[in-house]
DNA sequence: AAGCGTAGCAACCGCCCGTAT
DNA sequence: CATACGGGCGGTTGCTACGCT
């Protein structure tokens, strides 16, 4: 083997450096570069770019890979239950988007990175507060995510109820999240997955219940500008990794989020007269559906 | 219909770390 | 032990599509 271990020849003269291509990629180059892979496999980028032929550098054939021509790839919406997942590991780790993708099947940590900024910061920047500040963390623990909760909740009542009368599919409604309960729960601390070993079980789940096609449709309109999956791949994921906790039940875990959301400040118990709140908040409440996690609420909790 | 602003996302950049030589 | 290289990571940029005026 040679000392690529590719038996072609290695080039790194100037001139292939030269007119290295950048930018978007074409068809072709996508074609290249998923036949080569499924010959030679992945590893060694610089020289797989060489010897492939394509004119990009290593790290750019590396992303295009797991970013987006990996067959396990999962594209398309964020789940509710993937949205919560998000926002509990990510209250664990920050920014540690390649450490919190290994809970999320099938998703790049660019996507789910792209998710924070462009969602989640988005809300952040309207409540005028910084991301990282803790009143913004709690608005996430006490509102948001049991309101995610609450809503996965909805969904899988609707699809139990739907599935009664239409099929016996025993899939249900459970999802891997553990009350927030201040310590911030070591959630699946147990279920690691092993560096590489995640995958095998995403491209089960992404190749027999998820497709681009219906993953646009799916569902209703809602969320953080997702949609919903009434029973997702997810809870079923963590179904099958961990049988005995975390998939228990949400009864218990909504008990738990009714005592949280009163514990910061207790202010859901002050009959608080939301009419009276500034009526120029009114985009946390408008059409547009994927701020209904987002409301005036908020704005109060922001200001105790 | 056209222009403008914004959101979302693909791709790039630079830094860092681990490993091979 | 020092250096080079490959690869991973987080942050940033730029393009495109879409909505609003």
């Amino acid at each position: 083997m040679d000392v690529n271990g590719r038996g072609c020849i290695s080039g790194t003269s100037s001139e292939e450096e030269m007119d290295l291509r950048r930018g978007p990629w074409t068809v072709e180059e996508d074609l290249i570069l998923i036949n080569y892979i499924a010959n030679h496999g992945e590893g060694r980028w610089n020289s797989l770019a060489r010897c492939a032929g394509l004119k990009r550098t290593g790290k750019s054939c590396r992303l295009r890979w797991l970013n987006y021509l990996r067959p396990d790839v999962r594209r398309g919406n964020i789940t509710l239950e993937e949205q919560l997942l998000i926002l509990e590991l990510h209250s664990r780790w920050g920014n540690r988007w390649s450490k919190i993708a290994q809970y999320l099947p099938g998703r790049t940590d660019n996507e789910i990175k792209n998710y924070w900024r462009t969602r989640v910061q988005k809300h952040a920047k309207q409540l005028q507060c910084d991301v990282n500040s803790k009143q913004f963390k709690d608005t996430m623990r006490y509102l948001w995510m049991p309101r995610l909760v609450e809503r996965i909740q909805a969904a899988a009542a609707a699809s139990s109820t739907a599935n009664t009368t239409t099929t016996t599919t025993t899939t249900t409604a459970t999802v891997a999240y553990h009350p927030i309960n201040g310590d911030n729960s070591d959630i699946m601390a147990s279920q690691v997955p092993s560096a590489g070993s995640n995958n095998d079980v995403g491209i089960a789940q992404v190749n027999t219940s998820f497709t681009p096609e219906n993953s646009s449709t799916a569902g209703s309109s809602d969320s953080i500008g997702t949609q919903v999956s009434p029973v997702s791949d997810l809870a079923d994921y963590y179904t099958t990794l961990q049988p005995n906790s975390y998939v228990d039940n949400f009864q218990a875990s909504q008990v738990n989020y009714q005592e949280s959301l009163t514990s910061p400040t207790g202010y859901f118990n002050q009959g608080l007269d939301f009419q009276a709140i500034d009526q120029n908040n009114m985009w946390l409440v408008d059409g547009d559906t994927s701020d209904n996690l987002w409301n005036i609420e908020d704005i109060w909790f922001m200001r105790q």
